[in-house]
Formats: structure tokens, sequence, C-alpha cells
DNA sequence: CTTGATATGTTATAGTATTACATTTATCAA
DNA sequence: TTGATAAATGTAATACTATAACATATCAAG
């Protein structure tokens, strides 16, 4: 599996791709994939970065599609619980998911200079985190990964 | 480095432990560990559970000490800005440092049931995690880790 | 075509966090 | 000891994030 969202990439094919696979996902499994659900996926899906709900609430806002907070909050929860995308919790903001269809154990990795926001995976039984939850008896049945630091594009921006 | 949390232990050392810690560094290291402070550390301490940072505000109320939200901020900010207390992103919540004075990368394991959160050690930079961010050329600074699940004293309850 | 489930429109409100500025207290050098 | 500076506190106001509740509309299956 790729780490995605730092390097060049054809980002409307990104887009394009994205939606088609949950259309496609919603058609299989009897789910609906309304004008709000795709319209909020889009907009989560032309950024490589979390928005916040009330962002997404504005871009809604100027097309017409709802103005009221559960507008927003509804097509998260609908994106957020078949996986479609993801809350970033360090940032109070959600993401398109860019492993589409890959049955995940999502993370990423936070630009705190240009806060551009890659998805990759780590499976939290694995490593020190799965041993120290097995020596407590701890049965973890999902985990928050979030880190944070500098994306290879700011690195070097700083010399580093 | 112990997982502390969910196993039975002395409770009351446990807080007068983790005050007089904080206390001796703050003192070594020319911080002032005010009142105001040290009732939140102690707050804190009191549970190995996340506090919201209102449900200590109205403690410190009952109590005389301030009763607006940045008193409550304030002291949640300085135990953070140094280690005696992690905010549960998750949550939205707070926690005392269960490995005061250890140099740490802290990861929690929070119990669904009960709300128990036990705090334990997971470098980011090892695993999975660290091959992802440096293949990608991301470095980490810090990271956010929370498993969720069931802790050992519900997965009992339930005949798990 | 109707019934039950799902989705939407809308108002109101709850929960989390910060800004801003006045005042007080602590620290430290003169 | 005092005066200057920095740090901490008191307080009001506001911003940001999220959900509850209920009416209406649309969809899916029999």
């Amino acid at each position: 599996m790729d780490t995605i969202g730092f390097e060049h990439h054809d980002h409307d094919a990104c887009i394009d791709d994205g939606t088609a696979a949950v259309a496609a996902y919603c058609a299989r499994n009897g789910l609906q994939f309304t004008r709000q659900r795709r319209r909020v996926l889009e907009i989560l899906l032309e950024e490589h970065r979390a928005l916040g709900a009330y962002e997404i609430l504005d871009r809604l806002r100027e097309e017409g599609l709802g103005s009221q907070p559960p507008v927003a909050y509804r097509a998260l929860d609908f994106l957020t619980r078949h996986g479609f995308a993801h809350k970033i919790e360090r940032l109070n903001a959600f993401i398109a998911c860019t492993h589409m269809g890959e049955n995940h154990a999502p993370a990423f990795l936070i630009c705190r200079a240009c806060s551009a926001v890659a998805e990759t995976y780590a499976d939290p039984s694995e490593g020190v985190l799965g041993r120290a939850a097995r020596e407590a008896g701890f049965r973890i049945e999902r985990a928050v990964i979030e880190a944070e630091g500098l994306c290879p594009n700011c690195r070097k921006e700083r010399a580093g």
C-alpha cells in the first residue's frame, strides 16, 4: 500500500476515480449515493488536506445545497461510516479516503507547515502498541494514528 | 515501561507521587506550580479516565477557584505543554500523565465500555508507520496514537 | 400504491476552545 | 527595597465544533 498525498499525481483522475469507486460500491451494496453525499465527497477529494465541517458547509451553501450544519455532518457521517472519508481527530476535520476499497486500518501523516495530509497504513495490533495492548489484556478494535511533522516538500523548502 | 491504568494499584500513592514529581520538576526548572495548576493536576490524577475541560472547570468552580473556561484551559495548557498531562484527541478530554519524567512518546488504550484510559508507549518512528513515513520522506515530530477497544476488566465481564 | 425505512429541511441548542484586555502576582536586577 | 519586566489570573465576549429534535419528502419493496 502506498502513502498517497504528498507526491505529484494525476489529481483529476484522483477525484474521478474516487467518486466512481464510491458510486460503484454504493450501487453494489444498496447505499444511496445522493447529491449531497456525492458533492461532499467531491469537495473532500479536491484537496489533500483536511476540511472542517463548516468549510464544507460554506461550499454547499454557495452551491445552493443546504446551509445548516446537519447537512454537512450527515453527509460526513455517511462517508466516514462507510470508509469513504476519515475524520482527522487532531484537526477536527475530514479528508477523503485515498485507499478506497482496501480494508484498511488508516494512519495519517499531517504536515504542520502546509497542512497536507497523506493517508497510509498502520495495523495497530502490530509493533510496540500491539504488544503493549496484548500484555495489558486490552483488545484493540480501532485506533487513531496521526503523525505530525514535515512533509517532504516542506522539508526541502527549509533546506532540511 | 508499563501500561498503567487498568490493573489494581495504590491509587493514593498514584496521586501523591504524581503531584510530588511535578512539584519537584517545577522547582528544578523554575516553573510556577500554582494553586490552580496543582489542583487541576490532582483532579486529573484522581481518575484513570479522561476529563473534559468543562468537567474540570465545574470542580474548580465548586471549590471557589475560577469559573471561566480560560481558567481550566490555561492550567491544562501548562500541564500538557510540560508533559504532566495529555490530551486525548478522540475524546476532547485530558488525562494526567502516568509516566512522569520519562521522556515519552505516549500512546493510549481507551476502553469503550468503562472509559478507562491507560497510557503506554509507542515510538511512532518504529514499525509500519515509521517505515511508511521514511519512504514518503515525511519527518515525524509527534504522533497521536489512541487505540479504542475493551480493557481486560470489561472483556471478562462480557465473558470474552 | 402504500407502507416502512431512509434522507432532507430547519430550528434550536449543546459542547469545546480561544481572543482580548484589565488586574494581580512573581521574579530579578539595580 | 524598589522599580521594571514577565508571568499568571479574572472576566466578558465570542468563535468553532457537533448534535437533538421534529416536520417533510423521497426511496425501495411488497
